[in-house]
Formats: C-alpha cells, structure tokens, sequence
DNA sequence: CAAATTACGTAACATAAGATACAGCGCTCC
DNA sequence: GGAGCGCTGTATCTTATGTTACGTAATTTG
C-alpha cells in the first residue's frame, strides 16, 4: 500500500527517463519543499526544464500541477497536526503497557495547542477578563457548556458579575439586554457548530460585547465576530472530539486572572470566607 | 526577538483591524500550512476579502504575497529538517511567562495519573458502566460538577437512563428512592471535599449502589464506599487544583464506553439523528 | 549502421493568480 | 448627533504561472 508521494515516487523512480529522475531526486533531497514551489523554481533547482517537471507531476498520476501541490499540502497537514507517530515520547519512557493511545493523542493535542497561543495572546485574554470594568458572560454548547461553567465557577469567586448563561434561547437572548461594550462573553463552541451560539454570538457582537471564543482547529464561524480566538486540537482515537486541550487552556487562563486579580481577589476570597 | 512570523503575527495581532485580525487566527489556527495556500484560498478560509490578505500581509512587513509565502516555506525548512527542535523551541520560546510551566504540570499529572491507572481498571469500569442492567447516576462537586456534566451528556447519547444529579442536595436525595443494587453512581470529589457529597454517596452505597469515584491523590473519604476510585493528579503551580487529569480519563472512558457499546450505540445514534 | 522512437528544451499561449483603484460603510471622536 | 477617518469589499487590471505545440537531440532497435 502506498500513503505517501514520496513512497511513491520511490516507486516509480525506476521507470523514469534521466530527466524526471532528476526532478525526483530533488524533490526527495528536501521533500516536500520543492515540490510547493512553482514550476520554474522546481525546475531550476533540479536543472531541466519546466515542461520535464510537468511530464513528471504527470507520470505520477496528477492532472496538474496544481493537484500534485494540494496533495503535498494535505500529507504535510497531517504530519504537522498529529506528531504523535514520530514523537517517540521521551517523558514516558517505562511504558511497556500499550498506555492509551488516547492518553497520548490527548498530551500530542494540548502540546499542539500551546504550540498555536503566545503567551501574549493568553496574557491579553487574562487581562481582559480580569478588567473590571464590565460583566462577564460564559456560555457553552452542548458538550462544552461543562466549561462554560468550569471557568464560570472559578471566575465568579475571584470577581464580581460573573454569569454562566444556562437553559434555553430564550433565556440568553433576554440577558442580551444587559450586555454592552464594556462587557464580555466566553463562548465554547466546536464541531458540530450549533446555530444557536452562532445567533447569539452575533448579537451580543452587535451590542458592542467583546467575545472570546473556544473553538477547535476549523475555526467556529463565530470566529468572525471574536475579538480573541482559541483554537484547540480535538482529534482523539474515539468516536467523539476530546475538549481537554480547551479545558487546559480554561484552566491556564483561570489561573492567570487569578494571579493578576491576586490583591483584590484575595481579599475578595478572605471575606467570602468569612460569609462561611 | 522576533525569530517566526507566527510571533511576529501574535505580536501585531492586537494593533489590527478586524477583518486582518481574522486572517491573522485563521493563519495561527493551522499554521502555516493556510499561507501556504493562494490567496483566494485564504480568504474564504477566513471568511474576508483577498485584498484583506494582502493587506494583512503587507502589515506584516512583507513587499507582497510571494515574498510572504516565501517567508513560511523557509521557515517550514528549518522545522522539517530538524524535528526535535520542533517541540522545544515551539512558538514560544522565551518562556519567561508563567504559561508554560502551567501546561508542563498539566502535562505530568496526566501522565502520573494514568500511571497509576491500569488498562485492566479502565477497562472493569467501562464495562461497568456500559453493562446496561441498571440506571447510571452522575453528580460532582462545587468544581468538578461540569466535569460530571461532561460525562453525563455523552453518556446518555449512547445509552438509555443516564442522569446528571443537579441542583440543590435535597433534589438528589430524592433520586435515592430510585437507585439500587444494578445502578452506578459516579462522583467528582476533590479536596476541598464537600460533606453534602459524603452523605449522598453514603447513602447510596447502603442502598448497593456500585460508586465510581473520581478523586484527587489524597482520596476523598468517600473512597471508603466505592468500587472503583480513580486518583488523578491536580497539582499545578495555580491558586487551584487542575481538574485536567480527570477529565482526561473521563473521555478515556467516555471513548472505552462508547467502543462497547458500538454496535448498540451506533443504532442508538442513527435513531437520534432520524428524530432531529 | 540506419531508421524510428522517445526524451528534452525553446517558445508561444491561455489561464489563474496577485495587485490596485475606488466606492461604500461603519466606526470613532468631537 | 454630525463630520471625519479608516476599514472593507467589488471590480478591474496586470503579472507570472502553468500548459501546450513543435523542433531538435539522444537513444534504442532492427
């Protein structure tokens, strides 16, 4: 069976004339770079003209040049999105048990997360949500309104107006009314994207509310109206997406406000205890 | 010092406009391989215009689109051509901030935690919870109540009488009545333990009901009634307690579950989708 | 050794890509 | 509430990219 273009061009390397063979070598010398350049730089760094570089994409099977490309692109996102099957994991090294696969897909996945978040970008987010000057509002869709109220319940005891929006439609869409510029809504939502959120999201956009979004790679479209985008990794071995890189960066995020909030939010944790 | 244009984009993201801002975390979301792609490409990606793209990119310092391209791919080289730096060196290297060690901890406990786990347990519990003889009850703590939602909403697509316990404590003890020997309760208990808790799942152990408990290193008294206690790791340097772990083996068994149940699960499934 | 076939490059072509000009709109700031 | 500014998208244009046709050179085969 062969997955790659590379295994296939080394398969079928045999077969070409001198010219093509060329254009292999190169494109394996540093695959896939060359390969997603254009034809002139291809055929210049190979040394043979264009029209033999074109003869080659076509001798492997693609209608053109640009399909040959794509698929380049498509075997690289995938590398790039799950470093699971080369990163033999040097943290867990005694692990003769087949430890679950899960396991590790969800550790490849966090990484991958943090790997796409600057510290600025979490730093931004922090201080937006520790600036009081508004309310803050989480809601969640329907795997992820766990987080929602995760983050909500850590939130609302270092500050005041925290809300997690619960229950149905209705009941968010009449707290729009007491949304506003200065305020801010933490919306969780991943495949499959729900209409709902979407419709909310774009109105509290319109009343000025600044949103945060939690998503998952492909971006929900409420992404177009977020001031602040997180995009998580979610692909496990399992029938469902994993929502615990979001959780961490939930996490992550929790204790960053907690630590900017620390003079007031101490005090504020001292007298809740005292209402004990 | 600005090394990958993945923090150079981070680093402007806040001083651009909104249309740019949206090319700039559809690029960041899966990077770089959307700027690799045309422009056209890009745009719809992120939903904007392709002048928006080229604007964007002109922001980022770039002469025009090739160059930026160019710009990646070099990038992308160095990567390929050395994978181990990949991990390391990230996208967030000067890691003075304190984002990192936050993921790192995360990261130990889960691995500590699943350590400490045994296939065979994993594996007893799930068939646990997919043997389909009684009802399935789930309830947490002040904190780890959403993770108990999480569980309770995927469970109770793939299988019939799953409950999440909400509300106030005299709510659930009324559900009491309805539990017995063939029913499983799972609880979410870490420090600091909550007595209203202790005295639920007491009370359902005298009634013979089976007690999956999910619960931090130092055990939540509530050990002493349960069939099954998963100790996760939650020690993060954080004014809180990471809840991470647990959650992980919470989808670990949401995913063990729903493997069981594939055949009884996938009709169930169908059937949802038809009433929809 | 000669003829035919295949491979390769040059040059012209068509297409699709990136760049630009401009107008409308929304937003901010008086 | 109004004026100004800045952002965004549509439409147009230009560039350069991929593609094809054709002639020459190399290689193989009878």
């Amino acid at each position: 069976m062969i997955s790659s273009i590379a295994e296939l061009i080394s398969d079928r390397i045999g077969t070409m004339p001198a010219g093509e063979r060329r254009a292999a070598q190169t494109l394996i010398a540093n695959y896939p770079l060359t390969g997603l350049k254009t034809v002139a730089e291809f055929s210049t760094a190979a040394g043979v003209s264009s029209p033999t570089i074109l003869r080659f994409v076509a001798r492997l099977g693609f209608q053109n040049y640009p399909e040959f490309q794509s698929a380049l692109q498509d075997e690289l996102a995938a590398q790039l999105q799950s470093p699971a099957s080369r990163t033999l994991n040097s943290a867990s090294p005694a692990n003769g048990g087949a430890v679950s696969p899960m396991l590790e897909a969800t550790l490849d996945n966090m990484r991958e997360t943090f790997r796409h978040l600057t510290d600025k970008q979490l730093a931004d987010i922090a201080a937006r949500l520790a600036e009081r000057r508004g309310k803050t509002f989480l809601i969640g869709g329907r795997f992820t309104d766990p987080l929602a109220r995760y983050m909500a319940a850590h939130l609302a005891i270092i500050q005041p107006d925290v809300y997690h929006l619960a229950g149905q439609e209705s009941i968010w869409r009449d707290r729009l009314i007491d949304m506003g510029k200065r305020d801010v809504l933490v919306v969780f939502d991943i495949r499959r994207y729900q209409e709902s959120l979407l419709r909310f999201a774009e109105k509290a956009h319109q009343r000025g509310v600044q949103i945060v979004l939690f998503t998952d790679q492909w971006l929900s479209p409420i992404a177009r109206f977020a001031r602040h985008v997180i995009a998580g990794r979610t692909a496990v071995p399992s029938a469902w997406d994993s929502s615990a890189a979001l959780f961490v960066v939930a996490e992550t995020l929790i204790g960053a406000v907690t630590r900017q909030l620390e003079a007031a939010g101490a005090k504020r944790i001292r007298d809740l205890e005292s209402l004990r």
